[in-house]
DNA sequence: CCAAAAGTGTTCTGGCTACACCCATGA
DNA sequence: TCATGGGTGTAGCCAGAACACTTTTGG
């Protein structure tokens, strides 16, 4: 810390943005398609191009609440899990100085319609903003692009190691749509019956009483057993310090 | 993007750090100590203890460079191996508001003589910098302790699944260098028959003709396969593109 | 010759894969 | 009853752990 301060003027800006995922549901499609709200440019710099949701951060919040805030006002959604996803600071990747902070998140399929019904319930509706599939994305505002494949691949990475897929359901789920939507983000499909041994292995699922019904033969409900996860985290955070949260994600 | 960018005076400023690490032989230890330069500071905020190297972001140059170069400056060091680690910018983690980009590093343990060694012959030799055992720091300034334990995470687990090991090594070593550097991170003993067999089936090392003597039975050297490293990346940069480097980490 | 590290061989085990098979339900 | 997904059993394979053993040097 040899240096003074920058001037006032030399104006790098922060900015925050989020790749947030949910899962979608394609009628004749095999598998339901990696989708992400992206919210068309209404200024200067690449007017009219797509360009994920964010903002600037404020002086008086951290990266973690701009990050919900700003994704909050302009797609009108909350994440039920979000996490810091990486720096990007190159030179040029904006013609203004703009340092983004970028976090990815996931919402649970079931959270997307009730969010959005409630703010076109209260008439607060977004606007400009739409869903498009991971997988084929035109081509987007700054380095976007490349942000949203750094997502995928971590949201890929993850889900081999972590339990993060619960992200995307509800609280009680059946095994064959856990095993579903690890199918959707890796692409390819999963025996059954592995799969359910290795997600009862691994000690982060809890079963219940319940069933659910109405296809074929009733399949177990199950919940996630939210304790297990801190083990995943990474350092300190004596299990129950309400300081800032550690560097891996937090659960809403 | 719907908010209007901040005043200019409203002041966020972003400041780059770097966390890194050498190993260091300690007399009459069993293993080599994981140890890394803090900067005494000389001003305000917690004046007097010690903090890790870094300095304000330039207006004219990428994240990446910004590390390498208040890196320099504050120690003389350059890095043989760099890669973003976490942005921390919470409200309280500083009197002003600071976003602090912070990178991990590592240094090879021969560089870092011969690069303080030509400081001192130069007459630049860094003030004010002083070598700490990761495993025993004094409270430090600012969240600088938790970054570093977030990073000394992050180095342990990437061992596991990285060759990372090299960045700590001069070009050749034997194979007895290489488990002792993993040992060293770990903290624990590794066998030298199956770590070997991994080793050599990783697809990372090359052999060389040439034998390390002087103790017992000589030992092949050993080279890195700078190709092998690629896969472990992220996602694209095809494999030549001169763009910025993806996030993941940058070889010197 | 001895100590010690380099290097090889072998066994055992746990996890993962593949796949056969039974179970319970709606239609 | 049949089709379908839920759920169980099991054999093969492979990576890692443990450890016995041989090889090659300096002293």
């Amino acid at each position: 810390m040899t240096r003074t301060p920058p001037e006032p003027d030399a104006a790098t800006r922060v900015a925050v943005s989020t790749v947030i995922f949910t899962l979608r549901r394609m009628p004749h499609a095999e598998r339901a398609a990696v989708v992400l709200p992206l919210v068309r440019r209404t200024r200067d710099p690449f007017e009219g191009r797509w360009a994920l949701p964010g903002g600037w951060l404020d002086v008086t919040e951290g990266l973690d609440a701009a990050a919900s805030r700003t994704l909050a006002e302009t797609t009108g959604l909350a994440p039920s899990y979000l996490e810091q996803l990486y720096a990007f600071g190159d030179v040029d990747r904006s013609p203004t100085r703009v340092v983004s902070i970028v976090y990815w998140a996931l919402l649970r399929s079931d959270e997307v319609d009730a969010q959005l019904a409630e703010h076109a319930a209260r008439g607060d509706a977004p606007e400009n903003v739409s869903w498009f599939d991971a997988a084929s994305l035109p081509p987007l505002a700054f380095d976007h692009n490349q942000i949203v494949d750094y997502a995928l691949w971590r949201l890929r990475n993850k889900v081999g190691y972590s339990r993060i897929a619960h992200g995307l359901l509800p609280d009680a789920f059946t095994l064959g749509e856990l095993r579903e939507v690890n199918e959707s983000i890796l692409g390819r499909r999963l025996d059954p019956a592995n799969f359910r041994r290795q997600a009862e292995a691994s000690g982060t699922l809890i079963p219940t009483d319940a069933f659910r019904t109405g296809s074929h033969r009733p399949a177990r409900l199950y919940r996630y057993n939210r304790d297990v996860e801190l083990a995943e985290r990474g350092p300190l955070l004596p299990a129950g310090s309400p300081a800032s949260p550690s560097p891996e994600g937090i659960h809403a």
